[in-house]
DNA sequence: GAATACTTGACTGCTGCGCTCGGATATCTA
DNA sequence: TAGATATCCGAGCGCAGCAGTCAAGTATTC
């Protein structure tokens, strides 16, 4: 997980691609101009997206992208794994060689990480590009809460 | 929010300062050779921790740090907001100047940002020191669950 | 007054992000 | 067949933050 604003952008073009993709595909230049994203920073976003199956690409005049399945089906979680890169937060057990460098405490650290991630991408994979498409987040969100954080 | 190494560290180091904190103040010395963290970067941590109320410092020899509180009412949503620092992830309304763009799907996103980092900091508000330091996190993850993500 | 340990500030190498540029390939239209 | 449109692909750049270091300073205890 990173969360950056990577994921960001390739959330936002795909509910920009939900909801003009209706007939046809959409071309790159389209979702630049209306989401203010640079052209070639999309290219790059969308080869990892194309590359995870998420959407479909349609090459010469009149191409573009489109969303390989419905747009309720497209799952946020998805779209942020395919964009940010991993970059396990963990290094425990694996990777590096030593085990959890024998503390019992790191480990009890280490389920923390574990178990918010789950959490986290728990909650991005029950919500689609139609949920946030359809404004079904506001709901989750309290009229004026936190600034800050 | 930013979930980076940083915060980890903080926490770790939190833990170790609640399972050896019984009788005194603990040197970061001391926490930095049993946890393998750099002295140098504790004291930048431990800096910040200060300035937020988590913990008391006593100087001089036998000196070291205190948790403010008991390690059942230091909450780990403290600790991460206290090291890592907000970094505004939506810049949506305030903060350089245009409100939003116009467009209504990317203020829908916006929501979607809101809604996951109140359900983030949520989760990790419900987790003390103590429930790290007892191994409660270990309920919560499944045995060998996922591994990359 | 010496040792201990917190306190502060500046600095450094590195990595990833956001973004650009240049070009190649496929496809539709005239 | 030519050219326009669009996806593809790889290299590269400036910047900011992270992880960590170094070098001082100050307070406190013995």
């Amino acid at each position: 997980m990173k969360l950056g604003s990577k994921g960001r952008y390739a959330v936002m073009a795909l509910v920009d691609l939900a909801s003009n993709g209706d007939n046809g595909p959409v071309s790159l230049a389209d979702i630049s101009a209306r989401q203010d994203i640079s052209l070639s920073y999309l290219e790059q976003l969308f080869a990892k997206l194309r590359r995870s199956g998420l959407v479909r690409s349609v090459r010469g005049p009149g191409g573009g992208y489109l969303l390989s399945q419905g747009a309720s089906e497209t799952r946020v979680s998805d779209i942020i794994l395919a964009v940010d890169e991993p970059i396990q937060t963990t290094r425990c057990g694996e990777m590096g060689g030593k085990p959890c460098t024998g503390r019992l405490e790191r480990c009890a650290t280490h389920d923390l990480w574990r178990a918010l991630r789950l959490h986290i991408v728990d909650f991005l994979s029950g919500v689609s590009i139609a949920d946030v498409l359809d404004g079904r987040m506001r709901e989750l969100v309290a009229p004026d809460s936190e600034q800050a954080a």
